[in-house]
DNA sequence: ATCTTATATCGCAAATATACGATAAGAAAA
DNA sequence: TTTTCTTATCGTATATTTGCGATATAAGAT
């Protein structure tokens, strides 16, 4: 009947599962390691590299620019991407938060 | 027309997709810090915390089980989870690997 | 002005995910 | 045994995701 019920959580908590959500699909992953190795700028040839169609690479390109991982600019008549640092440092730190009372304390599962 | 490449990415990509897809959901990080914070094993106090359906709950425990990042066990007519420390780590070292060749090398965006 | 090239967006089809109530299954309690 | 309590699973409705071709858009080239 309902679906979705995001608005129940906390913030935090809907924050990390965004940006878990914009790292879960491996399309998603490879273009983040194809930004990472280079650094620089890329844009459609990412569309070579992977397995997926022009159309099917620009949606998870803007997927994760609305997730804030990465940063888009407009070149001329290409687009130029690559990877907003600061929000993976934001999710590490909210990651980290997540296990705040506990991991250091008992790193052993009981079950 | 298709749905879900997948086999054609790298085991590695998948395998990081597939653990961001797992935190992918509020409620299941709503699980993992409850799971965090007591470390022993808890089972249907989380459906008292958590403002879904017991059904629904269960649902996202198989999630995480199936994902690998909790452990469950049957104690009598009762359900025991806890959190799967290792995954973590395994997924921490897959995260880092993602940014092997930089992180480092050049933390600034170029656009 | 027209053509080419590179990207983004639209529309659609198929697959998944989310949520819930109802029901099953299993153990303990009566 | 029957009842109760706890959890898992089934069935179902709806929403979201994924993927592609087709088309739009926008800048540079001819």
């Amino acid at each position: 009947m309902a679906t979705h019920k995001k608005e129940a959580f906390t913030q935090k908590e809907q924050d990390l599962a965004a940006f878990a959500k914009a790292l879960a699909h491996p399309a998603r992953i490879a273009i983040l390691k194809v930004l990472a190795q280079r650094n620089e700028c890329i844009c459609g040839e990412i569309v070579e590299i992977l397995p997926l169609a022009q159309s099917t690479v620009s949606q998870h390109l803007k997927e994760l620019k609305n997730a804030g991982l990465i940063n888009g600019s407009v070149d001329g008549p290409r687009s130029c991407y690559c990877i907003n640092w600061k929000a993976f440092e934001k999710f590490n730190q909210e990651f980290s938060w997540l296990f705040t009372n506990l991991k250091i304390k008992n790193e052993k599962s009981c079950c």
